[in-house]
DNA sequence: AATTCGTCCTGC
DNA sequence: TCAGGCAGGACGAATT
């Protein structure tokens, strides 16, 4: 693969186990020049086709194939996740009903998790089956389909800065899990240690937490009771003449009883114990990093989802873990107020755009008259992305729909397209599945003319339930692809800035690019980035130059700005 | 004994 | 926290 034209893509795919075969791509999809690899040479191959021509890599699978090129200490720009890929065509309603790459195949197979032998990561419906996505055959098909279902289709601009997107994520992921977030242990037992008392031997139950159900025990009259049961538990309140239907936080904190105090801090260091204790420690945390495993499009809606370590659910409480290593600082960005800004720019309505310059927008639309105060313009704004109709936050929304009638019009509409169980989409094209047959089935039933008001009650709650779903479909989505196009353009900002810190301390551990500045962590609007302390200033710069580039990408010259909350520090906590 | 379901709590 | 979106994980209870 040194002679000729330049390749524009190169397919990886398998030929047997350990034999793979690169077939170099011009911008016209013809085949320039075709290279048989050993595996085992494979991330070695890779870098130097990367350093030579730095081709768009297209394969079926990121932590298949770029799982390896990583742990061997390599890296690449850009790639095309045909899985990835696959996901948002099939789907999407600018692609065409009739393009082949929306005919039923292996590829909308879910994927397993990639095992460490990285085994099968397909699940193939028929097991005589003898290709795989991963076979370069099916790979090159695949990869030709694609590409003309986003050119043949109603919005190949948009549908090919989203599979970029979305393929840049694949990379990502399998690079955030490499490097993992840099994890004080010591840190982490000293929050244990203090909230629950010394780590018990095998597992027993912490002292603290052992006199708290005392007190519990104590108040409800019941020496023996399990507070571990919620039936029990409720049996229990209810003899002690607490009149609750729920065991849950919130009814309990609405009752005054001596049992309540004690009971609430119970569950929550039991809560503390279960989901984030010695026992998470050991599994998650090695070497200093916490390594939860991403999945890019896990969610509908095109977030990104975790599987394994709760990444999602990371309690503010162990935040001050976070700890940059020596000599290194972490820059924490998050987007203030993705959401409403995301529809600003998709409704173009420069009204709430307008309220949304500067740093709060909830001020912002105070100040525009949309609510009388920041509490309110904030229920209000929640209200209208999540479709509440009753309450204090419904109250609201009317008011908004005066004020911002682009914006209110474009999710009212997603709602109503919803409820007739129709089809949207986000800014960039990614659709929301069609509505159950057994959704459609209940409406059908409940018009017939036997249907019970039972039957016509169902119907109503499908429909508003569909309603509220493809409302927050189109904003959540379109946020998820913001979210994405700041990632990309960040990360390759990081990569330039590789070589800017010779003299920075060594970091701990992970993979080579962990020696310079590179992300640690993603959730849905918020960064951190690990990086040596001299860099952190020009980190700072990238993060929020990134937000600069994603508005761009997304809504071109129209005036909505992403202000990011950032800090350089020594540790994550929130305050 | 193994699997699924429901409750509760965490995050955005 | 009552109304209103998207998730994951732990645990006990119910089901097979």
């Amino acid at each position: 693969m040194t002679d000729g034209a330049e390749p524009t893509w190169v397919v990886l795919g398998r030929v047997d186990d350990s034999t793979v075969v690169a077939v170099a791509l011009d911008a016209a999809a013809q085949e320039l020049s075709r290279a048989r690899i050993a595996r085992a040479d494979l991330a070695g191959w890779v870098e130097r086709e990367e350093e030579r021509h730095h081709p768009r890599w297209v394969w079926s699978d990121a932590p298949q194939w770029y799982g390896p090129i990583v742990a061997a200490g390599h890296r690449v720009a850009r790639c095309h996740d045909l899985r990835l890929v696959h996901g948002i065509l099939r789907d999407s309603a600018l692609v065409r009903s009739d393009a082949s790459v929306k005919d039923p195949s292996s590829w909308d197979a879910a994927p397993t998790a990639p095992d460490a032998d990285g085994g099968a990561l397909f699940e193939l419906g028929d097991a005589e089956s003898v290709t795989t996505p991963h076979d370069i055959d099916a790979a090159l098909a695949e990869f030709r389909r694609q590409r003309d279902a986003i050119a043949e289709g109603a919005g190949a601009t948009r549908l090919r800065l989203l599979a970029a997107a979305e393929s840049a994520g694949g990379l990502i992921a399998v690079e955030l899990q490499a490097a993992g977030v840099p994890w004080d242990a010591g840190v982490h037992d000293a929050i244990l240690r203090d909230a629950l008392g010394p780590r018990p031997l095998s597992g027993g139950v912490p002292a603290k937490m052992l006199s708290t159900a005392e007190r519990v025990r104590s108040a409800l009259g019941d020496p023996s009771v399990s507070l571990d049961s919620q039936p029990k538990l409720l049996r229990a309140l209810h003899r002690a003449g607490v009149q609750v239907a729920s065991t849950s936080r919130w009814e309990l904190a609405q009752h005054a009883h001596p049992v309540i105090e004690p009971l609430l801090e119970y569950k929550k260091l039991a809560r503390l114990l279960s989901a984030n204790g010695w026992a998470w420690l050991d599994d998650w945390v090695t070497g200093g990093r916490f390594r939860p495993v991403y999945v890019p499009g896990g969610v509908v809606t095109g977030r990104w989802a975790s599987s394994g370590g709760g990444a999602l659910q990371l309690p503010r409480q162990l935040r001050a873990a976070v700890r940059a290593d020596p000599g290194w600082k972490l820059v924490v960005a998050d987007v203030a107020q993705l959401e409403p800004r995301v529809l600003a720019g998709m409704s173009r309505d420069t009204g709430l755009a307008d309220a949304a310059r500067g740093r709060d927008l909830y001020s912002g639309i105070v100040d525009s008259g949309g609510a009388a105060s920041r509490d309110e313009a904030k229920l209000a704004i929640l209200g209208a992305m999540y479709g509440a109709t009753t309450g204090d936050s419904g109250r609201l929304v009317p008011r908004l729909r005066r004020i911002f009638p682009r914006a209110m019009a474009l999710v009212d509409d997603a709602a109503r397209v919803g409820e007739d169980g129709g089809i949207v989409s986000t800014w960039l094209g990614r659709s929301s599945p069609p509505p159950s047959p057994e959704w459609a089935e209940t409406l059908a039933r409940a018009t017939e003319a036997d249907a019970t008001p039972a039957h016509e009650l169902a119907a109503r709650r499908l429909t508003r339930d569909r309603g509220r779903f493809t409302r927050n479909f189109v904003v959540q989505g379109t946020a998820a692809e913001w979210a994405l196009a700041w990632l990309a353009d960040l990360r390759l900002r990081l990569a330039d800035m590789r070589g800017s810190a010779a003299d920075a301390p060594h970091s701990r551990s992970g993979p080579a690019f962990a020696q310079h500045p590179h992300l640690a962590f993603f959730l849905h609007d918020e960064v951190i980035v690990h990086a040596p302390a001299s860099t952190a200033d020009a980190v700072a710069d990238a993060v929020a130059g990134a937000a600069g580039t994603a508005g761009h990408l997304l809504f071109g010259d129209f005036p909505i700005d992403f202000p990011l909350d950032l800090r350089i520090t020594d540790s994550a906590e929130k305050s």
